[in-house]
DNA sequence: AATTTTTTTGACCGGTTGGAAAAATTCTAG
DNA sequence: CTAGAATTTTTCCAACCGGTCAAAAAAATT
């Protein structure tokens, strides 16, 4: 009717409580059993409603994910490009591991999403990867190496330096079972990771050579 | 031929090696797309038989899953088995990350197979976890802990160095494209592991504090 | 209350899936 | 060559998959 000249996609709110609604079911469903793995009748019940209902919203299975995959980007970039090159260096990079472990504790379930993605071989991401990613790594490791000349931490690929990073952090939200099946009930709860950050802080400090402390 | 009187489970030397080729083919895909992503039929045509040909050998989807997690468990634990106690410590645990290091680059889908197994909660697996792995885990952290009591390395939670450095080391398997789109063609090539070695040597040695060569 | 729009449902479709059954082929031993 | 076993192919099936469609049911608007 008199859909006002700037209403061009009706986007009402339930709409979007219904999307919201979908992507959270979504979410959960794709970390555990990847694109391929999961279906959309497994999606709609866990979103509560029929498939066809939620095909109303999404119309396809692809529409699902890639949303999902897109805001992943973001989020786990976001971190690593608020890396201050006028910072303190260790305490910059301390605070870095400590924020990817707070996502690891936070989100996990978008860490595992985008791992499953990696699995497969990051087919239609992989553009991103080593454009985007691949820029901003350069960049924060310039800022490393800067670092490095100055003296201010030890030499080191940089590189690896964020891949070590990467991995000791998300561990912790893709490989969960396996943490607190190892750790079992009394130091698998929430205290893994203040003890994880705990190691970490002193890993990426001293490493474990003792001479520090003698 | 004689001896074919009594042979409860008729394995001939054809049988044995249509089975690897099987599994061989299975851990390709299951590596990539999870049990629940892959098909049975994407599996034979990887073996270059038709589906039903190979159920002839392997009755189930189930059943060609199975003894590729079985093996895997052995493979991976053994690095972790060799930790000798009677060893200098920094140098074993380096071989130890070093080892594990050379699996992530020679058996990346394995690894690949187990990281899907993790995602999806480990069903079916999640016993072996916190018994044998457990025990392993707890009997290795006491050796750590007995180094650290003799001052021979730093203190710190076992359990969390032993996950980081599956961590790190995984991350080469698990995240390979990410790890390559990132470094590049020049950079990730096969010396990629070599870097790595390097870098993990120094990170676990020393950490990043630079006093060490002040 | 009547009408229009948005949301939900149920029936359905073509293709794929895991798997069974059996016929057809190949291999082997006598 | 021939009987018998081992292997492969052909055919088939019921359940499931992603997705469509029309009609019913709710909301929203008038």
């Amino acid at each position: 009717m008199s859909e006002s000249a700037h209403t061009p996609r009706p986007v009402t709110r339930i709409q979007r409580e219904k999307q919201e609604l979908i992507l959270e079911a979504a979410l959960d469903v794709f970390s555990q059993y990847g694109f391929r793995g999961s279906t959309i009748d497994q999606i709609a019940e866990a979103a509560g409603m029929s498939k066809p209902n939620l095909l109303y919203y999404f119309k396809s299975k692809e529409d699902i994910h890639a949303p999902l995959l897109a805001r992943i980007l973001d989020i786990w970039l976001e971190p690593l490009g608020e890396l201050d090159p006028a910072g303190d260096p260790l305490p910059e990079i301390q605070s870095y591991i400590r924020r990817k472990l707070e996502m690891s504790r936070d989100f996990p379930r978008e860490s595992r999403l985008f791992a499953n993605e990696m699995l497969r071989g990051a087919p239609g991401f992989y553009e991103i990867l080593h454009t985007e990613l691949k820029e901003l790594v350069e960049e924060k490791s310039k800022v490393i190496r800067g670092w490095m000349a100055e003296g201010k931490i030890a030499k080191c690929d940089p590189y690896h330096l964020i891949f070590s990073i990467w991995a000791t952090t998300q561990h912790y939200a893709d490989f969960d079972i396996q943490v607190r099946a190892v750790l079992g009930p009394e130091r698998g709860g929430e205290g893994r990771f203040e003890d994880a950050a705990r190691f970490l802080d002193q890993l990426y400090l001293h490493g474990l050579n003792p001479k520090k402390n003698g």
